[in-house]
Parts: C-alpha cells; structure tokens; sequence
DNA sequence: GATTAGTCTATCAACTAAGTAGACTTAATT
DNA sequence: AATTAAGTCTACTTAGTTGATAGACTAATC
C-alpha cells in the first residue's frame, strides 16, 4: 500500500493535470477538492515543487502549475518522487535497492516472485502518465 | 513496499516450509537463520499461528511448524493474513477496502489505473505458493 | 501599504519496529 | 514425584517514522 503521502500527491498531480495550461491553482482548492488535510498538502506540493515537477507562483493570482505537459510524467516517476519504492521488498527495488542479510539472490523463491510482481507493475505504471488521472469527464477541457 | 512484519513473516513461512513434515523448528533457529529479531518474530510467529496457518508446540523439543503442506498457501494469502492490503490504494483493495471521499470510481482515473496493477500482482502472487519460498538447493528435502 | 497566497518552523498524535522482563508449559532427568 | 532445562506466551517500555495541526514569516500583486 502507498502511503498517505503518497496517495495524496498522486492524486493532487491530477487535479493539476486537469488544469494544466489554464494558470496556478490555490493549495486550498486542491484541498477541498481532493479533501487533502490542506497542511499535509503545502509540504507535499512543496516536496514536488523541490523536485522540478511543479512551480508556483506567490501572491495574489498565485497557485501551483505543472511544468510539463500531463503526458511527460509516468506513474511511476510521480510516485518515486515522493513515495519512494514501488517494489514489495528492498531487495528487489530498482531504486531504493537493499541487499537481503539473510539470503542468496541467486537462489532465493521469494525474490524471484517478488521481481515477478515487480516488472508486472512496473509495466502498467510506466505506461500510464499523469493525464490519466484526469476523470474521464474532464479530459475533454486539456 | 510491504511492511518489515510482512517481509519478516514470508521470510519465517519459507523457512518453515523447507521444514515441512519435520517436527516443530525453534523461534531462535529461524531468528538466526533469517536475521529476524527474536521478540519481533515471537509475535509474528504468534499471530499467524492465530490465524490458523501454523501451530506450536511448548516445552522442551518444541517450536514452530506449519499446519498445512506448503502447496496449500498462496502468497497472497500469507501477505493479508500479517501483512494487510496488497493494491496500493484503498479504494481497489479486495480484502482491505476503503471507498475514496472525493472522487467516483466510475470515473476516476487513478483508481482505473491501480485496479490493473493489483490485478497483475495479483494474478502473480495467487499462483506461487510458499514452496516457491524454498531456496531452490534445498528444494529436494520437501 | 494592505491583502493574498505560498513558505518555513515547531509541535503533537498515532503507529511501527524493536527490546526487556518475566510468567507459563512441557519434557527429560534425577 | 521433584527438579530443571527448554521452549512459548504475555505485558510493558522505548525509539523512530508517518500523519496531521498551528502559527509566524516572506513575497507578489493591487
């Protein structure tokens, strides 16, 4: 299971995605929106904003913006962005990598079965983009 | 990422596999064997014995051992039994389900999008069993 | 300069991971 | 039969992480 954080920043990148090309967007509307905690959220977008994903604008009119178009960031980018792993053990992540203390790699069934799930996953979320996110009936205004 | 009990758990579940059909196998022994702290996995030991996959035997000569033979259990079913929910959000968990506060599954994207992933993982961890957990050169014992 | 909105710091609560101490149970030894 | 050794079972404590809240601060616009 992804983490709150985790769940919340995916789904705060498509409300923006929804939005992109039509200007900042308030945390608060987010919040309300995606009934966010709306403190949760100003760390979360500001951790986004840190890793060149989203910009904002201070001020008046201000907001936070995708940078890029929806369909240049997978699944699987946003999520590593702030959620960290996607595989189900350290041992098989491709990019928070731990090696077992326990076991042999080359022989060990559970880490064989977990690369299994691992590339399954992998599979769909790298092919899935941020445009995606947006609700169908909404997709017509990107 | 599954939690560190989960991950603890599987790994105890391959080890008690291996030793299937060979009398009960000490806390201490797998503690060892698979780098498990021995009072975290006294209670994880103790819980899936609850849940009826495995049963003990006190006193001198006891331990730890699995009810069923190793074919038996998927795992899928030893995740949820310790570790809980699977998908990687509430809204697609099967076991665990929670339905999401601001968005309609009918239309929303990332729950369309995570429903496949925990279809695929799924469809993976449903087939293997905890003999795949048996390092392949001790596979022969069972 | 007043208002609006993002940024930063500090704090708190809940949960997970892990360790400590001891009670209870069984089997072998005497 | 009593003792002892070998094991599980139960309760409590501690440290670290995650989730959530509150308030002061900074920057941009009008």
């Amino acid at each position: 299971m992804l983490s709150k954080k985790t769940q919340y920043a995916l789904k705060a990148l498509g409300y923006l995605a929804a939005r992109y090309g039509h200007g900042p967007v308030l945390i608060s509307e987010i919040s309300i929106n995606k009934k966010i905690p709306i403190k949760f959220l100003e760390t979360i977008l500001l951790e986004l904003k840190q890793s060149n994903i989203l910009d904002s604008k201070k001020g008046k009119g201000g907001g936070y913006y995708l940078l890029q178009p929806p369909k240049k960031t997978t699944l699987a980018q946003a999520i590593r962005l702030v959620g960290g792993p996607i595989a189900l053990l350290p041992c098989v992540s491709l990019n928070f990598y731990e090696k077992c203390q326990d076991c042999d790699e080359a022989t060990c069934g559970l880490n064989k079965a977990m690369i299994q799930t691992r590339d399954a996953t992998l599979r769909i979320l790298e092919k899935k983009t941020l445009e995606e996110l947006i609700d169908v009936d909404q997709r017509k205004q990107v």
